[in-house]
DNA sequence: TTACAGGCCGTACCATGGTACGGTGACAAG
DNA sequence: CTTGTCACCGTACCATGGTACGGCCTGTAA
């Protein structure tokens, strides 16, 4: 198995014979041997177990400079593990870092979308509206008008599979102040939490209707 | 204030004049006057609110292509708001699979830190041993050392429906270590069976916040 | 009129992680 | 010995969001 070919290597982990050469020339992988001045390279087989290391790392959120680095801890003598342990923990904070980002920016989206009518003519778009004047999307989401959570059901026909259910489910979900739903094709209904400060049980069954299914409000009425 | 070069403009909306000229090679700014061919550009400044846009859109995770299509949107006649939602609510779940990702990272060295000794020659470290030899890292994260379990409640305002309590649960599902939970509205709490080897009771409220409620520890003192 | 700030343009460059291509050389099987 | 498949090398290219540079031109104020 030793004393493979590029083309072997990548087969074996799986990936382009191209990027074997450029972590070779990226300095991830140490030059092979080569009969003198020009054949093939030849491979041990450790390198298959190096190629696994990068993506591994990699799948690690790893960046290739850092795995280089991780690769050279590797191999000089005297590191101590505490030091891969604190690269580790280093790329922790960096994903949690980039986590909070995300979800502030989450957070920014949540806000634009609460706040938006969801249809009418575009001088009304509330979303294009706050891109153009800054109201501090991304901030808290301010103490908005007493959002008024309700779970709203609606009796649907005209669905016959699961499929139908989704495409349901998803234009439910378009609609402004929709925070989540299910619906079931088999019960025909669907149970919507919403916030009817920015809508209302009709405005839905509307929009379900105009996706071309029956809807109709299910006032319970004890 | 109408009638601004690049560099007011620029300043104005605090980026580089380079920026401003990129964003109109890209097509995001119309060209400007010119005094036929070869002056100044000569902005309006309604360019400043553009530039502003784009900037806005960026920090919400708009890619420019995005945002060039959120401005021809903005642009064109007949565009109903519900087009801009769309956008918008296909950038959450573009967030939303972000995140998950980077979940899905942080799990990984989660569990790789779990099992890491953290100190001593390297050829013991278990970091680098789980990278030479796949250990399914990012699955389960094993039986490892003695899990923690417990079960942490929290009180969550803020639930007005079951679909806020869903929405609570999936987000405590999310987070590392957490095996189940029950999410109750009417109560106005959860219960989450956690192992706090991986993840505190902090961590998990914080999550609750990130989703828009107000979540804190319930510390039974008895 | 002359100096100087600032704008103009094309192009190249940064990092990131590869992918693709074209022309040539190596190697193995038949 | 030929054919076919693979490998070799250098270089260019992809997307992303800009930044930088050099040489020249405009506009304005003293």
């Amino acid at each position: 198995m030793s004393d493979m070919t590029i083309g072997k290597v990548a087969q074996a982990v799986g990936v382009g014979v191209e990027t074997i050469r450029f972590y070779e020339r990226r300095g991830l992988i140490e030059q092979p041997l080569r009969p003198k001045s020009g054949g093939y390279r030849v491979y041990p087989d450790e390198t298959v177990q190096r190629v696994q290391f990068i993506r591994r790392a990699q799948h690690l959120g790893f960046s290739l400079r850092e795995i280089a680095e991780l690769l050279s801890l590797r191999a000089s003598h005297g590191t101590d593990a505490i030091e891969v342990r604190q690269r580790a923990t280093a790329k922790l904070q960096d994903v949690d870092h980039k986590i909070e980002r995300l979800r502030h920016i989450r957070r920014g989206l949540m806000a634009l979308l609460d706040r938006c009518p969801g249809q009418g003519p575009l001088r009304c778009c509330s979303i294009i509206d706050a891109l153009e004047h800054d109201q501090r999307l991304a901030s808290e989401p301010a103490e908005r008008k007493e959002p008024d959570m309700q779970t709203v059901r609606l009796t649907i026909k005209g669905m016959h599979c699961d499929g139908c259910a989704e495409i349901v489910r998803h234009v439910l979900e378009q609609q402004p102040g929709v925070k989540g739903c299910s619906v079931s094709h088999e019960n025909g209904e669907a149970k919507v939490a919403v916030d009817t400060s920015q809508t209302s049980g009709e405005r839905l069954a509307e929009a379900v209707q105009g996706a071309g299914y029956s809807a109709s409000l299910v006032t319970e009425a004890g």
